[in-house]
DNA sequence: AATGAATGAGCCTTCATTCAT
DNA sequence: GATGAATGAAGGCTCATTCAT
């Protein structure tokens, strides 16, 4: 009964528990925040008892931590997925913009939640979160950089790219996910895309067919 | 509200005990949030007493909520008078991106606590937001109108003009007061004052003084 | 009950696994008390999974008694088979002694455990203990009263027999238990056996000054 | 409004509120043990709400450790005048079985709990114990050493003084205490207090036939 | 105005026990 | 017999707030 090989998928009752309680607490921590979730809130939209919750996830902050991660990780493998799909330094700037306004059009509450700042994540799973990050940021990098080598993009400093790139949108994002804009991101795509380019585009050639 | 000089004179006024309470709140709010902060932790960073506390604040959210909005009143102020000393559409452009940059920098804590989104304001602060926030757009806005008019600025949705222009200094400040980059905003000031130029002005001329 | 041999080969046997649980039982008892063991600490020392733990013993406190009562009556019979093998008064009454040290230093875990004021029995457990009790007490002073009828030991109260020949060696043994002590109990063995017998032996010979 | 000189001896109330709160502790963990006493129970009997036991004590470790430091001293303390109001050997070694005696039959509650050792102390309580242990014991041992001296007492392994002169009556209490045997110490006192003074009184006088 | 003891609702978590597989 | 996910009552503790002094 269940082979010991895998502790981490054990029947497939157990996924599922797992993954529900993920889907309650999102849904909790979009409504009203991480701090002002209970347990309570979490297991009554979950529909699970107390027990099960820390039998599968140790604490409140494990849940939190494990909706983090696998949150940004879909981002990432997302985000990467389109990047090396597209054919050239334009397209890939764009392609940029265009994941990160179609996921979190996609995802809003997941969004949402990898934004707030409120969450005291354990050691354990801020190095988890450092791995991740750093593996990401190289791939990134690492498919931007012959574009940069070529000249189709600026020399900038390093730290300069995500926010000249990113930025508007996510400045954008941020404040419709907050509810202080209403037209959705998706209606703002090209215009973002548009000035991420010219933001960060080579300066040889005259900018002739950009709208 | 409260002349910044005395912050570190906690005479027995009222005024004086109001300004410690606050640099209190905001030294723990900076340090653990606004939800892991007690009220004992601010009380004892202001050395007052808890009855103290409430008879000047009221609660713990009137703590929070004035130190928000006397953070707020004070960046916008400052923002304004940045903007009035402007003579025309790029240098007031660029104006929003250096004020935004420098007060940041030199207020990094209450900047940090301006970006938190972990408080429950009561309906009362929330509607005075809402307020001081139509007043600051609608000066802005008042300012740049003619610009766009006169075709010194591209004719845009008018949300697209706060990210596209504040959002990539946003984006780096951000990731810079979470600890994420080293270098200090100011030496990347003048790299995103042009990019926010060049992403918003008119489309007529050809833009030979860039660099 | 299950002979002590197999207590590290859990073979599949029903015997075996009640001793291996009983075992392991005894090493978190003796670790953190019976308070501070939880049932996971139990199976997680014993190698077996929680319902078997309720299959064997029915409960946490069934552990616990069934390993008191094995323990004490093991203390029992090996005390009652040193005393029947003494030959008179004060080869008995230092044979008592002798054999409290000795089991004590061969059993430490146990005798600790025997030591514990904080379980709660069940009234069933509390019976069978207060009839092995009585019929170890009878058995003991069955042995002895010969020795008092004939003037080889004194005549005292009925209570006062046990605390003039044990107290000190189990006093001794107590704070060597919980690690007050460093001194083995052996090398003090001969030195409580002689205070015991002085304290009881009959006062015919010598001892005129007793008062 | 009161003086801050003094931050352990408050005002009135609050003395009296600690010590009602320790005298309803100790209700509590006679009749149930430390373990079983819930904080409510603690609460009702002191008729005090929860928030002003954590204000006073901290936690539920932090009474335990409270009562359980202030018994000892207030043994110690009394055991230590009536020593010194002994005149000689033989009287010191008989004041010590008559006041533990004493001492517990009037304080039954206190002494039990002093017995029990299922209580996990905090570092710092332990450190505090170890050091009012030491003084105690040197100032006993500073008392009884110059009787060693003079040959009015038996040259001993230090750690047999204690069980010879203690053990009887210790043992005898702890059997009082927990309901086995019901004859007050009292009327074994004289009994155990010779009993004490035969085990370790000098060997010069008469007492030949020792082994 | 200031003080800090008192209050108690509510939180996170533990853990003995049950039971479907 | 064995397994371990599920259960939920109960526990220790926190903390914003009140109020007598």
């Amino acid at each position: 009964m269940t082979r010991r090989s895998d502790r981490s998928l054990p029947r497939a009752g157990t996924a599922a528990r797992r993954a529900s309680v993920l889907q309650a607490a999102l849904v909790c921590f979009t409504e009203v925040g991480f701090d002002n979730t209970t347990i309570q809130d979490i297991q009554r939209e979950a529909h699970c008892s107390v027990g099960s919750l820390y039998h599968h996830f140790g604490s409140k902050d494990g849940i939190a931590e494990e909706l983090f991660i696998d949150g940004i990780e879909h981002f990432n493998q997302g985000m990467l997925r389109k990047l090396k799909a597209s054919s050239n330094a334009e397209e890939s700037v764009k392609a940029v913009v265009r994941f990160y306004c179609d996921w979190t059009v996609r995802n809003r509450p997941l969004a949402s939640y990898l934004h707030s700042r409120d969450i005291d994540f354990s050691d354990q799973a801020r190095a988890r979160l450092k791995e991740i990050y750093r593996e990401y940021i190289t791939a990134v990098f690492g498919w931007f950089t012959p574009f940069v080598a070529r000249g189709e993009m600026r020399v900038l400093p390093r730290e300069a790219y995500v926010p000249l790139i990113s930025g508007p949108i996510q400045e954008y994002v941020r404040r419709w996910l907050s509810g202080h804009y209403e037209r959705s991101p998706v209606s703002l795509k090209a215009l973002f895309a548009d000035a991420a380019w010219n933001a960060v585009k080579g300066e040889s050639r005259g900018d002739t067919a950009e709208r």
